[in-house]
DNA sequence: GTGGTGTGCGAGCGGTGCTCTCGTTTAGAG
DNA sequence: CTCTAAACGAGAGCACCGCTCGCACACCAC
């Protein structure tokens, strides 16, 4: 849930000052304690009124103001606002990722694929629902221009890792076609580059199969969110449930 | 791609005047041609900086600036800086459905519905690569709290009705239960009650699959757009075809 | 003509992100 | 222990934003 070492070290990537984090490892001096602890209230106070009214909304005087400090004295801890954006969207990835690594690894993934599926699609649906700002922020329109840092990787990469290990584990044979026509040329060599890039143990049909069962489950939960939804299958509840299934027979799951 | 008589209307219920319009019918004055000419200019330059910088930069003060006059004559023509807004997203979702709806057509869906919704998937995806912000803003995240007007119902759903109307000219026996299992009891009850709502001529079955073909491919774009499949296939031109084709098996178009 | 109405303009209000300076506090080197 | 350099918080200020208001001017129906 939360990632305060890896937001301190982006901060102290800024000011450039390395010794701080080097000297003594384990303990800090008062004023780093007070600065962590002040970075995480900050980032506190900040996902409250992201919760609240949105990441557009988010001002960081209005932060600054929820202390009861000078928004200027904001900047000595987040060199932007959207630092501190960037902060929350890390802190949503690993939340999301937490709550998906759970479900899959609650349903035996070894015994029983299928369920954790499910458990990974619900997973991200209910955690969509209950925090639907933060969902917005990391699986919505990204703000113009902005680029994700190196740091954000990992975190983004947990649900669909998690995808991944429950296919490996799945104990589907994948040296067998498995019934589907092989991949085009193209697409089967872009994805071998990913495989390997990747270090995956999954072969190219079986990531392509995993990547159109992730972008639909994040497809259908994204346009119930959006509201696109409003009108057909609103409550998804059903439809989702009946997508999941779809993609389970897709995915060759037990 | 215009939609200015509907904007027009949205203008005149807000300043609660009618008789402008009931007037003399085809015939307008000088000064309502100037008010529709410059309600368009005034369209076009905000376009220009929502492709540019994205519906988050769009300020009323700098369309006003390239447009040579005060930032306050703006808002005789559009109440709020969300009118103004609402009146792109309508424009949006006018194009693409536009775009799709030819794309469709030059498809002889009735005799090829397997071309047709190929056409229909590489209209969106392309549009939506020629005008990300402008895709952003409809499919992306909502701004907080903005509720969609009645009047952007029917710009909305030109998409997925034009998918409605390849199915349902596909030739399909929709009575045979084409191998599927049956739908659960809850989700052919939501189904039926859209069906007859939309008064649409496609049984539940058949509309599980589209809404299933039609949040996937959106999934999938989305995501390309957002970002989200940048280290695995991006570009997806060749697993968004695959994908097509996967979703146009299950929709069992010939 | 004349009065009502649509229109553009400029000033202004409260808000924003962000910068800079200034005094204070603190940590670590000597 | 002293001294210096760094970090810190506060405040003023800049440019910009959405939006409102009052005021002139131009037009149009009567």
């Amino acid at each position: 849930m939360e990632s305060d070492e890896i937001s301190a070290l982006v901060w102290v990537q800024c000011s450039g000052v390395w010794h701080t984090n080097r000297m003594t490892g384990a303990t800090r001096t008062a004023r780093d304690r007070a600065r962590a602890e002040l970075a995480h209230e900050i980032k506190a106070a900040a996902r409250r009124h992201l919760a609240a009214q949105g990441a557009q909304q988010l001002s960081l005087r209005a932060v600054a103001r929820e202390l009861g400090m000078a928004s200027s004295a904001l900047y000595r801890y987040f060199p932007s606002r959207d630092d501190l954006l960037t902060a929350l969207i890390v802190d949503a990835y690993n939340a999301v990722g937490e709550r998906v690594e759970h479900a899959v690894e609650a349903a035996a993934p070894a015994e029983h694929p299928r369920a954790a599926w499910r458990g990974l699609c619900e997973a991200v649906r209910s955690w969509a629902r209950e925090h639907p700002h933060e969902y917005a922020l990391i699986y919505g329109s990204p703000v113009p221009g902005y680029q994700a840092p190196e740091h954000t990787l990992a975190p983004f990469a947990r649900v669909p890792f998690a995808l991944l290990r429950i296919l490996r584990d799945s104990g589907q044979d994948f040296a067998r076609p498995s019934g589907a026509s092989a991949l085009p040329g193209p697409l089967a060599a872009q994805l071998q580059a990913v495989v390997e890039a990747g270090g995956l143990d999954v072969p190219p049909p079986a990531l392509a199969r995993a990547l159109f069962a992730w972008t639909g489950a994040f497809g259908i939960v994204s346009f119930e969110l959006f509201g696109q939804l409003a009108g057909s299958v609103d409550p998804a509840d059903q439809f989702f449930a009946y997508a999941v299934e779809r993609h389970a027979d897709l995915l060759g799951l037990a």
